[in-house]
DNA sequence: TATGAATGAGTTTTCATTCAT
DNA sequence: CATGAATGAAAACTCATTCAT
């Protein structure tokens, strides 16, 4: 009970998970998992190289959960999305559209989608939790609304998957841009520019004709 | 009568470096630079260890020979494609979108994307060689042709980057796909309907009311 | 009761790198640098392979340290011997003599002679630094005394340098000789005779005519 | 009898051996035995490596030879030094003396003495062979015709091996300086001269007072 | 004979993991 | 709990030696 003099700034011992994994997710993102070194990993928590196997049993098992905790925001977002009403299709992307830069600011898809593509065959249960759960949900709910607007006749024909991946496509390619080329000098990709341009270019590409008329 | 068992020694200098490269490739897409190891490499071109190091002073050699010989074929369908005229936007992109799934096919592309985002922090150079030599060229000519048609009064107003960024996307995404979520079970992408399909709303998308009358 | 099976991990940070290149120079004089083995040597040292990059990042610095290891004593001995009064040449070089046995025991300079000798072509650095720090200094000192002495007309004419060297030849000689020959059943030579004889000898054949009436 | 076309200069197989030999000997004892490289020997040689395998079944033999045939010519020497009458010991010296410039500048005794001393812990049968043959016939020759001199009254009383140990040193220790101090910039050791001096220096240190009155 | 591409055993080097403190 | 020195298995790299040509 009586501790005698309580430290101002006590280590919380039930964050350190989640700096290491925050540490580790950075590391990862850069190297890829076999170049990672733990070393770096436990220096950028800021704790030892022993105190990680206090947390984690391997190096493995700290990837897992990088990628893991990379999951359950994006999961979120991606129900939260889900939820709306989608009668209206076009006002919907409009709001998801601004909601995009935030997104990606606060949750570091960047380096997690890195991941994910460049280990996707070292740690297929990754890519596969990744595709089953975010990915595919994402990807049947978007072709599931737009089917249905097709049925209501405000969209074209066409297959609505791949309508679906004409829409995203571009954002993922703006993300990944942002990883792989600005830091080499490439001219930066503005992502929230390219969303907007890209949903109003989309929605008068799919619009059916008397969609877009009105 | 008998086969005189095959030759331990096998002497095919000119052929080697290709053989290995190739080998290479397979092993470096699918693991990634650091968890591939040389061993299989070697196992995979047919060649002892010791042999690469006749063609290859180190590894990141042999990878950079990987991802340089990447650049060469795309180099060339990018100049041929940048020589076609551009008067005829909307057939020319049809015509493109044609080629598309040999190009796809023939050359690995999907391997060797996945190795330039994977490793661009740990070879920069490759990273930066890729964007200048392939990649910016291909998005400038692309960009000058719209911003071409946009000054004609073909397309409409827009940033004519991101248009360019949106008609490649998709593509790139399904390369990426293919790659990534594919092998582990995911509903595959038909890419070259993607493409085909993608094209259709892209220029829906971006002609101007004039031209989308036309 | 029984004694807890000794632990397989020893921490002694401080005093493993001192080991480490004792242990090396050892083996180091023993079978040259190329042909030593890193396993050796932190066998050696009781170390594993591993622990020696603790200390050292490569082969070479290990083999530098032990180099360099080797000037601070002698530079040290060196240094004294010039501090002293040079006035009276033949009873300082009898006192030098006198020191000469304890130094050859407590220094193996014998193992690092024949490294310096040895390695002269592959670490030039090394010969450079043995030269410059040590050889080249104790060298000139001894020719400045001489040709001080020539000057007061204690010893005869002739080149200085030339008679230095003939001073501590043998020496040297003897202690090659220990580390070459004796080896393999040569016949010892015991320095310390040869010393006390030859600065003998070397008096007599150096003093004027005046001095040697003396 | 009728070879068509005669080369005009053909390589004389009988010939290959000894340029082998000689090449690497100048490899040896530039690198040691350990880091000296086949490759390196055979193209210095002008040969391809694996004709060095029709020659010497090993780099170890090679190695042999190299040692073994710089054996021979000194022998040679000493052997004609030892058949002089030594009877008149101060003249016999003068004119070892004389001859001795000739007999380094030929016969490249630097590189072997260097190799000798190296690799006497690896190759110890040579440091022996040079030993048993070489170095303890002249040293024995020597000290014999030192003691007959002293028997005789002409040199001073003393051990006879350490004087002739002090006779010849100085030479050795030029030699060595060659080949390990001169390359990194040391000033050079004039041999000639050194032996020269240290000759009369020698002799006014050994022979007796009657002797040097004489 | 002669070549030099190819081999594979042997060494250096790295780093995830363990454990004495 | 925490540390970081130490381990040892695994991977890159070297080079004497072999052998198809």
């Amino acid at each position: 009970m009586s501790s005698p003099r309580p430290p101002k700034f006590q280590r919380r011992k039930a964050d350190r998970p989640d700096e290491i994994v925050a540490a580790a997710l950075e590391i990862f993102a850069e190297k890829g998992f076999a170049a990672a070194r733990l070393e770096d990993i436990a220096a950028r928590a800021g704790v030892s190289k022993g105190a990680l196997y206090l947390y984690f049993p391997t190096k493995q098992d700290i990837f897992r959960a990088v990628v893991e905790q990379g999951v359950a925001p994006n999961l979120d977002i991606v129900r939260a999305g889900l939820a709306e009403p989608t009668d209206d299709f076009a006002n919907l992307l409009r709001g998801l559209v601004k909601a995009l830069p935030s997104v990606i600011a606060t949750t570091s898809i960047g380096g997690i989608v890195k991941m994910v593509i460049g280990e996707s065959r070292n740690f297929p249960e990754l890519a596969q939790a990744w595709h089953d759960k975010l990915v595919q949900p994402a990807l049947s709910a978007m072709t599931g609304a737009i089917a249905a607007a097709q049925a209501r006749g405000e969209l074209r024909a066409g297959d609505p998957r791949l309508y679906a991946i004409s829409l995203v496509a571009p954002m993922l390619v703006g993300v990944i841009w942002r990883e792989t080329f600005t830091p080499v000098g490439a001219e930066p990709i503005d992502i929230a520019s390219l969303a907007e341009q890209h949903v109003e270019l989309w929605l008068r590409g799919v619009l059916s004709q008397a969609g877009a008329a009105a």
